[in-house]
DNA sequence: CAGGGTAGCT
DNA sequence: AGCTACC
């Protein structure tokens, strides 16, 4: 065993005479190569693509599905299917009246709900990671594993006169014909295979193909060759045979509609075509590395690594629908999404920074595509009820934060007509304890937890131990995973919804509330949050509004940036002293530094019709419509009344006033349960009661009511 | 493109 | 924030 840094020289030539690889060899098997310059990178990597997955999930939720023919339902359209309607003629991407027209047995479960789906495509992610670290996801039922460790490893243990043959097919040979003996890594590669997907189909019971290759390019094109269920591995003398055998451009992956388009303007159709083209004319329309990469792709040649995926970096939850014409609709769909969104949020267990929301319009021409999004920070307070499980509290306070983010989109005066709504919780930040070793798990996610770049895990782990332990115990037979398989299956049937997609980088369980965060809470909440034009009651007191408009957006947003107005809340707050004692020194009253009275929010919310609120009312029409000037608001968030009715800042009252009742009802407790921690001067000169009716006083507010403008409403 | 997700680059 | 890509 202790010449395998031999054996693999010799291996090196074969694969490396296969292809030209341009890019610096990644280090790779670096520390067991003895080669003084050549470093070795023959990495063999797996892809592993399960058979029509949302069917096997469903088949196996009901086994009697099994013998008939079966689509997944989304909408209109069959998504997949299993074997049995495949048969008949059914395909992927079929609407569903084409479907039955094939196959009028077809039997139809819906699938726009993808809980299951996420939670197997997981377990499966979970147990290649169980067997090898280096694991990435591709959408929900792909997965590309980096097993050059493990294959050395193996290779190392394997004695002189092992009988080295293929599992599985291997591409452009017929069965047994290869010289496995040429081919060591590729056939312990194959191997390998086998054993995950006996894995996966034991303990989980998933079938699915494996695509055995030197590079991620090459092993999902051919995992692909022989279709359910089986396997095939690809040598590097057939490389040019498989990219050969594509029959468009768009074969390749990596190369999408409009790379197409764009490659197609240039005459290049296919394969053969973008292999042979001058890669200096490729630069020009391409730039020079995407245009190398494309070249690349066309010759099989992939040197990107597998990246360990983790957790998610988002959350979303998304519905389409023919038409949404009222902000009403969107309103209720808004929070029927933001239901099951922040469900799932807590079971993760992070807790999302930013929150986004996406819309899609309707319009003849160009009816698909086209995305339009607003995103914002999450104030802290909220994201708290998220991981602590106060799921209704969070809809209900997430709810005017994303109808606000919905008016930068929408004009709700005027017609409109969406097709689609996302809701989005990025950012994800691991809670965790405070002070972490960094020992082990929590330093899975610590990683994750500053920068944001995903570690590129590069193939040869950096960390011998992660690998060393595990692996090498798991790694030599089937029977080794036994106790892999129990603890699976343990995992599977007791955790049911808590464990849910939980890996070890989940963390969620680890629950160290900071409560100290209330504090720092403030000061991120507010400020952050505002880019939008129409805010001229935002400014700083020394900003003539009707000037600012003029300005161009650029400068504007500089003006309501946080630095900005921390500066300049400083020296006003200095000048102010005088005038408003109260402010508190710092700006930690963000979230509720602005304040409202609580009685006209209470018949707006109401819609009451006295004459006392009557000029409150018109902040109720049509945004940007509003008859009301915006001197108006200004006023009235200049002027906190009663300290038991604030009015947070960050909410802006149209919106407000278009939430239902019941959830204006439980924000204004919500609000005022919040109010120890407001900040805002509670005592204002002026009593409550005037200030409903002499507007115009307000409205000529001094310096010292300008300063409540930094307490941004909206 | 449909549909309900994802991720990375710009 | 949008585009492109992947499933």
């Amino acid at each position: 065993m202790d010449n395998s840094a031999d054996e693999m020289e010799e291996d090196e030539t074969e694969w490396q005479n296969s292809f030209v690889d341009p890019a610096a060899p990644t280090p790779a098997a670096a520390a067991t190569a003895s080669g003084p310059s050549i470093t070795k990178t023959h990495k063999i990597i797996l892809h592993f693509d399960l058979d029509c997955f949302y069917a096997q999930v469903e088949m196996i939720r009901n086994p009697a599905l099994r013998e008939v023919p079966l689509g997944i339902q989304q909408k209109y359209i069959i998504v997949t299917c299993n074997y049995v309607a495949r048969e008949q003629g059914v395909t992927k991407l079929m609407s569903v009246t084409d479907a039955k027209e094939k196959c009028p047995e077809l039997v139809l479960v819906k699938g726009e709900d993808l809980t299951h789906y996420r939670e197997m495509s997981y377990k499966v992610t979970e147990l290649l990671t169980s067997y090898c670290p280096l694991v990435e996801r591709l959408g929900f039922d792909e997965n590309f594993v980096d097993i050059t460790e493990m294959v050395e490893r193996r290779l190392a243990q394997t004695v002189e006169s092992h009988k080295f043959s293929f599992k599985g097919h291997v591409y452009n040979h017929i069965s047994a014909d290869v010289q496995a003996g040429d081919h060591p890594r590729l056939v312990l590669g194959s191997e390998i295979a086998a054993e995950l997907r006996e894995a996966i189909h034991s303990s989980l019971g998933l079938t699915g193909c494996a695509g055995i290759a030197t590079n991620k390019l090459l092993a999902k094109l051919v995992s692909g060759t022989f279709k359910p269920n089986q396997q095939t591995t690809l040598l590097p003398e057939n490389v040019s045979d498989i990219m050969g055998s594509l029959s468009s451009l768009r074969k390749v992956p990596g190369v999408g509609h409009q790379t197409a388009k764009r490659l197609q303007a240039l005459g290049i159709i296919g394969v053969k075509d973008l292999q042979l083209f001058p890669l200096n004319d490729l630069v020009k329309e391409f730039g020079g590395p995407t245009a190398q990469r494309l070249k690349n792709l066309a010759l099989g040649v992939d040197d990107s690594p597998v990246t360990c995926t983790g957790a998610p970096q988002s959350l979303s939850d998304e519905d389409s629908f023919k038409k949404m014409t009222s902000t009403q609709e969107a309103l209720e769909k808004v929070q029927q999404l933001l239901s099951s969104l922040v469900e799932r949020m807590h079971k993760d267990g992070r807790q999302p920074q930013t929150f986004r929301l996406t819309i899609r319009r309707y319009s003849a021409t160009n009816k698909w595509f086209g995305r339009e999004s607003r995103q914002c920070p999450i104030p802290n307070h909220i994201g708290l009820k998220i991981t602590s499980g106060s799921s209704e509290d969070a809809v209900v306070q997430l709810l005017p934060v994303a109808m606000k983010l919905f008016h930068k989109m929408v004009d709700g005066s005027a017609a409109f007509h969406l097709t689609l709504i996302n809701v989005c919780f990025s950012n994800l930040q691991p809670r965790g304890p405070a002070v972490s070793g960094k020992g082990s798990i929590t330093s899975f996610f610590s990683q994750s937890t500053s920068p944001r770049k995903t570690q590129t895990c590069s193939s040869q782990c950096q960390d011998d131990s992660c690998q060393s332990g595990d692996s090498r115990l798991m790694d030599r037979h089937v029977g080794t995973h036994i106790q892999h398989k129990s603890q699976l299956a343990m995992n599977s049937t007791s955790s049911s919804k808590a464990t849910l997609h939980g890996f070890k980088w989940k963390q969620s369980s680890v629950v160290a509330v900071e409560e100290n965060q209330k504090a720092s809470c403030s000061t991120a909440g507010l400020n952050t949050t505002e880019t939008n034009s129409t805010k001229t009651h935002l400014l700083p007191p020394n900003v003539d509004p009707e000037v600012f408009k003029l300005l161009p957006e650029e400068i504007q947003n500089e003006l309501l940036s946080p630095a900005y107005s921390d500066s300049l809340s400083s020296t006003s707050k200095s000048s102010l002293a005088t005038d408003v004692p109260h402010i508190p020194k710092n700006k930690s009253s963000q979230p509720f530094t602005d304040s409202q009275n609580i009685t006209e929010v209470k018949k707006a919310a109401n819609q009451l019709d006295s004459s006392d609120t009557a000029t409150a009312m018109n902040h109720q029409g049509p945004p940007g419509t509003s008859a009301v000037p915006e001197v108006n608001i200004t006023e009235r968030l200049s002027f906190p009344r009663s300290s038991d009715c604030e009015f947070p800042g960050n909410v802006d009252p149209e919106v407000f006033s278009e939430l239902p009742l019941d959830v204006q009802r439980e924000l204004m407790s919500e609000w005022k349960q919040q109010k120890p921690i407001l900040k805002v001067p509670s005592s204002r000169k002026q009593p409550r009661s005037s200030m409903s009716k002499d507007r115009k006083a307000a409205g000529k507010s001094s310096q010292a009511n300008s300063l409540f403008k930094y307490f941004k409403p909206t």
